[in-house]
DNA sequence: CTTCTCGTACTACACGTGTAGAATGGCTTT
DNA sequence: AAAGCCATTCTACACGTGTAGTACGAGAAG
């Protein structure tokens, strides 16, 4: 439970599908990375052999082929990445980064109220 | 200004110190990073290379050395940093970062209450 | 003047990542 | 059985990054 993880935008992408599945052959794998950016199968193959590598993955025989599996969940990745982040540009401080976020992004009105509520509620039943 | 600003740990460590001083000799990086992590003053002389090849510093002769300077603020690198990562683990949906956040991390009392006051102000002055 | 020091410029090397071709070996389809 | 198809495994290569040694040249110190 210490590891930092740190997925790049095509780990995540492969992570995303076998989060979709639960499970799911290269094929699978490779058929929406295809779509969506061209990606040769050999390629997929690489990537989830690496992914399993690392240990974020991994993997069973099915049939002829292998089916492969996440390891994390995609919560734990966003912990990881996001308290990650807020670690390295804002020693931590997680309302500093909400203060940025409010300050820096547009956001719409909607979201604005939404996230007012999540608030109110937290301090509900945060009440010590 | 379509750059992708992604900066590892020790790439920001480095610019902190070009943050903090807005310009300094090799020297002076070199002797904040030795204290906090031990690196050699080649290191980083390498380091200012790169980011400068990289476009995110510039140098300018002073004496027989140089100085170096940051050529991006740490809120342009904050900003897209974090919308760098909101756009890869939450689509872009700032709100949902957000509540994340508040759902994931320990958040202080005092600092939710912080925000909620920065999301009153925010709604206040945002009206449309 | 000689020597020490130190920043600069190069070179180097390991490791992760994006990306994929070649070879292999077993089903599937004639 | 012969021919294809396709996943698995290896190998490969470019590029960025962490990290630093070597060689060199010019002040600083003696």
């Amino acid at each position: 439970m210490d590891d930092t993880l740190d997925l790049t935008e095509l780990q995540l992408a492969v992570m995303r599908v076998l989060w979709d599945r639960r499970e799911a052959p290269v094929a699978d794998v490779h058929e929406v990375l295809h779509r969506e950016r061209g990606l040769a199968l050999t390629t997929i193959a690489t990537l989830l052999t690496r992914l399993e590598k690392a240990g974020l993955v991994a993997r069973r025989p099915h049939g002829r082929h292998f089916v492969y599996r996440p390891l994390v969940s995609e919560e734990e990745v966003r912990r990881s990445m996001v308290s990650g982040l807020a670690e390295r540009l804002f020693h931590g401080d997680v309302a500093a980064l909400v203060s940025h976020l409010l300050r820096e992004r547009e956001i719409a009105p909607d979201d604005l109220a939404r996230v007012r509520r999540l608030i109110e509620d937290r301090e509900q039943s945060g009440e010590s």
